[in-house]
DNA sequence: CAACGAATAT
DNA sequence: CATATTCGTT
């Protein structure tokens, strides 16, 4: 095979290097296509005919990593015959074309996936992972082994300093297979990687009408993800798409997937010429996912209801059902803010049994690094704060402590006008974090903390230290009733989720341990 | 009136 | 429980 997971696990930078051979007739979007990839450190060899592909793939097997093709009407046969030609070397299709039969038929030959053009970096960013995917899922069974591989990766990446557990890093894992740059084309590697070959049919029916309502039967498939926007999705919410004229070049009938990007669960509605699209809205991890980037991307103040809805793109989605989200999201936030209030209070006196021992004594005022704090938000990915905000931030009374009733600062309920965040992000000096709020993997049951940990994969587990829960419940009752009381101020460090996706934006796509700014030499 | 957030209902 | 629906405010 061109790439095996042993190859993987010694690879220096990951994925630089990587040899992508690339097919484009048109010399101009070839030279650009290759820019592209160059910046990104990938290696390119380009061709501009089948043939010459061809041999390449065939006469210097394991020359490539991954290959991008592109298809049109012209080589439409060759490059299938390409296609199957290889086996091991995972082909990335592309066309300017939009043409849905095209599509499958080449993911059903074995593409692991089909961009449309034009391939921005974005799209192109994150080719490598089919290469990682085709490595392990030739070597052991997609599943387990393979993520225990990649969990090695990381491990062996990590510079052992002793601050992530095992589980942690397992939420890295699952962050980085989570983790898809919304807003690029480029999730269906998720469903493709996860079915694998020629499932694609199930996986695309079923978004028009399998979702029978049998609901109840929890087996209902979460794979109905709202994703496959640009593969899919013709509906009007989508700029015009003019590519469907070329339909006929390619011997297309008439689109037989209509309501794509639509939510789940709307197989009852079908039948009635309106809209009756009552069935509740499955947040499948996907859904909020889109969910949480709109938030993002608005930034926590402006982050309303119709707001998101625009930006979510998904049709059958109401206002109703993004508020209702929001303030489900809401007041998780709120609960957790108050709770680790609380913890702040608790933490004066750093528990022997935390992993702190070898965290030196912590600093008043870490005046360095605002951001360095390990991610207390490990548990919100949600809130990520805007970068309209200063880094030098209040804090409130000394390393520790607050001064809690304070008057004159605005409610937290109420949208924030300075610095606090009405998400109650995190408040406290970044130092503290690593005292209270490590994503441990302590069962977040015994602490009463079920409501937060199940949902959307988010990394589990918070906090370490709690004090008994009727000493919270009673202060943080207090705190409801005083909902005047400032919260300190501070910078929320990002949480593990955006720091990825940034990264993942800027070509890097391994995680460095460095970004644990928490530990202590 | 529409959209919001909170409260309440399912 | 997770979502939907209703309610009072803006």
């Amino acid at each position: 095979m061109v790439c095996t997971a042993d190859d993987l696990q010694e690879w220096k930078d990951f994925p630089k290097g990587l040899r992508v051979l690339l097919l484009d007739r048109d010399s101009c979007s070839a030279t650009e296509i290759r820019s592209k990839l160059e910046e990104m450190e990938y290696v390119v060899y380009s061709c501009t005919d089948e043939k010459e592909a061809l041999s390449a793939i065939l006469n210097t097997p394991g020359n490539f990593h991954v290959a991008i093709l592109e298809v049109c009407a012209r080589n439409y046969d060759e490059i299938f015959k390409l296609l199957g030609a290889s086996k091991d070397l995972p082909i990335i299709m592309t066309s300017d074309v939009h043409c849905l039969s095209t599509m499958m038929k080449c993911i059903a030959l074995g593409a692991v996936e089909f961009l449309l053009k034009p391939l921005s970096e974005d799209k192109l960013r994150n080719i490598w992972q089919h290469v990682i995917h085709k490595a392990y899922s030739n070597t052991s069974k997609p599943g387990e082994e393979s993520v225990a591989s990649l969990m090695q990766l990381q491990l062996e990446n990590e510079d052992k300093n002793g601050v992530p557990e095992d589980m942690e890093i397992l939420s890295w894992i699952q962050d980085i297979v989570w983790e898809q740059p919304e807003g690029s084309d480029d999730k269906s590697q998720l469903n493709l990687g996860a079915s694998r070959q020629g499932s694609w049919e199930s996986g695309d029916q079923m978004n028009c009408s399998m979702e029978t309502d049998c609901k109840d039967k929890d087996v209902q498939s979460k794979f109905v993800e709202t994703t496959s926007h640009d593969l899919v999705c013709e509906g009007p919410i989508q700029e015009g798409q003019p590519q469907l004229s070329d339909k006929k070049k390619f011997g297309v009938e008439s689109d037989p997937l209509a309501a794509e990007n639509s939510i789940q669960g709307t197989g009852v509605n079908q039948s009635a010429g309106s809209k009756a699209k009552k069935t509740k809205v499955d947040w499948t991890p996907e859904l909020h996912r889109k969910f949480v980037q709109a938030v993002e991307q608005l930034g926590i103040d402006h982050a309303i209801p119709s707001k998101i809805l625009e930006l979510m793109k998904v049709e059958g989605l109401t206002r109703h059902n993004i508020a209702s989200h929001l303030q489900q999201k809401y007041r998780m936030q709120k609960k957790h803010v108050m709770q680790r209030e609380e913890n702040t209070r608790w933490s004066h006196y750093p528990r022997s049994t935390l992993q702190t021992n070898h965290l030196k004594p912590i600093m008043a005022y870490p005046s360095y690094h605002p951001n360095c704090g390990i991610s207390v938000s490990a548990v919100y990915p949600t809130w990520r704060q805007t970068n309209d905000r200063p880094p030098n931030i209040h804090v409130c009374g000394p390393f520790g402590y607050r001064h809690w009733p304070q008057p004159g600062i605005q409610p937290w309920n109420s949208y924030a006008r300075v610095q606090a965040d009405t998400w109650g992000c995190p408040v406290m000096p970044p130092s503290h974090a690593p005292y209270f709020s490590y994503p441990q993997l302590v069962s977040a049951s015994q602490h009463n903390m079920h409501t937060v940990n199940k949902s959307y994969g988010m990394p589990q587990g918070l906090f370490d230290l709690q004090p008994d829960e009727e000493v919270v419940d009673k202060i943080v009752k207090e705190a409801m009733r005083q909902p005047w009381s400032p919260l300190p101020l501070g910078l929320k460090p990002p949480s593990t989720e955006s720091v990825l996706t940034e990264l993942s934006k800027q070509g890097i796509s391994t995680v460095p341990p460095q970004i644990d700014g928490s530990r202590s030499p």
